[in-house]
DNA sequence: ATAAAAATTGGACAGCGCTCATTTTCCATC
DNA sequence: GATGGAAAATGAGCGCTGTCCAATTTTTAT
């Protein structure tokens, strides 16, 4: 996945390079789908990895470290990245349990660092907060990967991102 | 591509569909990627009208208006949408010349009405911010449409956005 | 009617996800 | 060791895909 990305991502070239065949990675995982969500609850364990680091190293600015966290595990591994966003599951499909519970970590991670800035009063908004923080900085994130600010002429995706997020937690009071 | 969305998509079905062989599709177009492109060009148009005709109804809350016409295109025409997102091209392959004009005819709209809100002294950075809040937005439907916040216990995205909006368009001064 | 140009065709190729009857490997029991 | 049942692994086969291109048909101008 990291080498050719989600859309040449594909089983048999899975089972040719572990040495096993076709039908074994079919007989573990089931479909291409299970198996894309196990590596994509891989990639949520190492980006929760990552954050966690940024924050244990970070001073006093930690929103500019969940930023910079973002950004950096997106562009260090930009192929595992998009693949989180480019699989979709068919509707009605339930995620996987550990795939939930890995996703809910790395969030739960900006939540309580958004709970611990903003001022007790608005402390039952966290949650929503930093969901919308997380989108906010994502829609940066991947226009900076995807081309689209390239094509638009945006240089600086972190730093824009960076900036609304000041702004946006500046604004709660 | 409305129907089956852009994993499902073949040239062979439109072929199949439009009453011309495979061939043929692939004379007029060269490859499936400038299919795919042509089709999203032709939803650039679309999403640009809808978003003309928003703005020229709209009252005095023209950011309000951008917003809803974000989340109703693309809540309107989920898989002609997210195509947009989910194709890409291969590494150093240049969008058409067409295809970048109409997506700059889309942002244009954005952007002359975030100069127009802007004070004076910060129009020269009207462009960038923008970009800024076109990414933004576009986090918040993304996470609506694919499932992300649903995911996450979120249920008003486009509330969302358009707080956020308010917030950093308040914050420039 | 004829010839040149343009448009269209569809078989062929390599690769894909997926299934499942068959084979191989493993391991506890004798 | 030998044996037999359970577990693991296999890969041919199916219908699908994008892509190419020699052959064919249709259109147009003379």
């Amino acid at each position: 996945m990291a080498e050719v990305g989600f859309a040449r991502f594909s089983a048999r070239e899975v089972a040719k390079r572990i040495g096993y065949s076709i039908g074994t990675i079919y007989n573990v995982f089931g479909s291409l789908d299970r198996l894309v969500l196990a590596v994509n609850s891989r990639t949520f364990v190492a980006w929760a990895a990552l954050v966690r680091a940024r924050l244990d190293a970070a001073g006093a600015d930690r929103v500019a470290a969940l930023v910079d966290a973002y950004f950096d595990f997106a562009e260090a591994n930009p192929n595992v990245w998009m693949a989180i966003y480019d699989h979709r599951l068919p509707p009605n499909a339930p995620f996987p349990e550990d795939y939930f519970r890995q996703r809910a970590e790395l969030t739960g991670l900006v939540e309580a660092e958004i709970a611990a800035i903003l001022p007790p009063a608005q402390a039952d908004g966290a949650a929503a907060l930093a969901r919308s923080l997380v989108a906010m900085v994502h829609g940066h994130c991947l226009f900076a990967l995807n081309g689209t600010f390239a094509l638009l002429g945006e240089t600086d995706a972190r730093g824009a991102a960076l900036a609304r997020a000041r702004e946006i937690l500046g604004s709660q009071h």
